[in-house]
Order: C-alpha cells, then structure tokens, then sequence
DNA sequence: CTGTCTCTTCGACGGGCATCGAATAGACCA
DNA sequence: TGGTCTATTCGATGCCCGTCGAAGAGACAG
C-alpha cells in the first residue's frame, strides 16, 4: 500500500478552502494550464505535464494548488498523482472553477497543448 | 468641466483586461470589498469607504482596481468618484464578477459594513 | 547493494505587493 | 491670498512569489 514520501501530504478540509486561495492560485497561467490539463485528460503524475519550468518551480505550484484545495495527490510506486477536487469545489463555490476557466479561454491563455 | 488632476488617468480597454491581472485584484479582500460596495451601492468617492487602511494603501487599491478594468475613475470637484465597469466586463468574461463575489458571500468574506 | 527514476526540499535571486507616513498637487472656501 | 480638503506620489519596510540549480528521500530494477 502506498505511502507519502515526506510529509504526510496535508489536503485541507474543504469547508477551510478560502477564496483568496483559490483566486491566487488560479491567477497564475502556468497553475492554470495545470487545472485544465486535469480537466480534459484526468489523473496524471507530476511529470507528465511538459510544461516549460524546472522540475522544482513545477513542484512548487502542485503545492501551491494542493494548499488552495484545488488538486489532490496520491503516491503510486515512484510516481505521485493530481487529481482535482471539482466537485467538492463545487459545493464550497458552486461553479467558480468552471466560470474561470472559462474566462480563461476568453483570455489570451495559453491553450494546454 | 472637471478634468483629471495628475496623470490623464488611463483606463483600458475592455478587449485588453487581462483574465490575470483581474483575478489578482479580486484576489485581495480589501479589494473585493470595495467592488461589493460599488455594487451595493453606486458611484462613490475614494474617501466614502471608510475601509481600516491608510489613505495612501486606499490609492494604491484603486490604481489597482482601475489598472486591471474592473472599475473606472473620473474626477468631480475635489473627489474622485468610482464606478464598476461590469457591464463592459461580461462582456468580456460573462459572469466572472458576479461569480466571484457570490463566492466571497459564502467565504469568510468581510461584508461591506 | 547499486544505480536510476521521480519528486521534493533547500537556499538563493529578482521582482512585486500591501502597508505606512510625509510631501505634493489641485479644487474650493473665506 | 491663505487655509482646508481630497487624493495622489514618493520612499521605505517587510513579506511573499515564481524561478532556478543542487542536494536528498523513497521506490524500484538489476
């Protein structure tokens, strides 16, 4: 059964999510092509998002959107995965997630490959 | 004819505003608190909004606010009054405004006294 | 046990932000 | 003209953020 590497891996509570999270971690372009490579192809592993940062600036937004209550990891083998908490997001802001990430196809957003 | 007192006090274009740059000013709840008081209601001046932050922080706010196309300034006398540019931003980003705030109401958000 | 692969942590760098007080520029009033 | 009111700009402070490279912790294959 797999375990977490380092720290146990701390997902706060969804009713502790705070807007101000959310927002700041979904003004962020990069973080943003995260949430909707999830969106259109599901769970993945850190590694496999071929977005043009170092390895340590990419594990520093999965912790950025983890913290925020965006995404949530589990460790398989050497790998760990992100998965979005859509539908608890929902509950806490019904459809704020969606509404952004549409306005982000309005905007000049980089498009996820 | 009241004109502008400093710089000719820009304000950009709607098809220029940027998903970013309006998600980081929402981000703030200071911020946020002076939309849902333009909301609530109307066009104020700057000194109306009796908000705990020292005049110069206040300024800063609404350079903010304005940079990013969520509110626009003009000047009257000795005031300068605010007013939401919301209908110019849905169309823009149809219902990102109103989406954020009604998030705010079910967070810890200040109320606006 | 040794290497390799994945991902994190650490330390550093540059830049930006929220905040304040002081100084300043107009507008207005007396 | 001088004083007051409004709001800005300026400079400083402390903090946080995005970024990187190097080093380290597990998992796994030989």
């Amino acid at each position: 059964m797999p375990l977490g590497r380092w720290a146990p891996l701390r997902h706060p509570d969804i009713a502790d999510v705070r807007l101000d999270d959310v927002l700041q971690a979904l003004a962020d372009p990069t973080r943003r092509r995260i949430v909707r490579m999830l969106i259109a192809e599901g769970d993945r592993p850190c590694g496999t998002f071929g977005l043009d940062v170092a390895a340590s600036t990419l594990s520093h937004h999965f912790r950025t959107l983890r913290a925020a209550g965006i995404i949530r990891q589990y460790d398989n083998g050497r790998q760990r995965f992100n998965t979005l908490r859509l539908a608890e997001l929902d509950t806490r802001f019904p459809g704020l997630v969606d509404q952004i990430l549409h306005a982000a196809a309005a905007d000049a957003d980089p498009a996820p490959r």
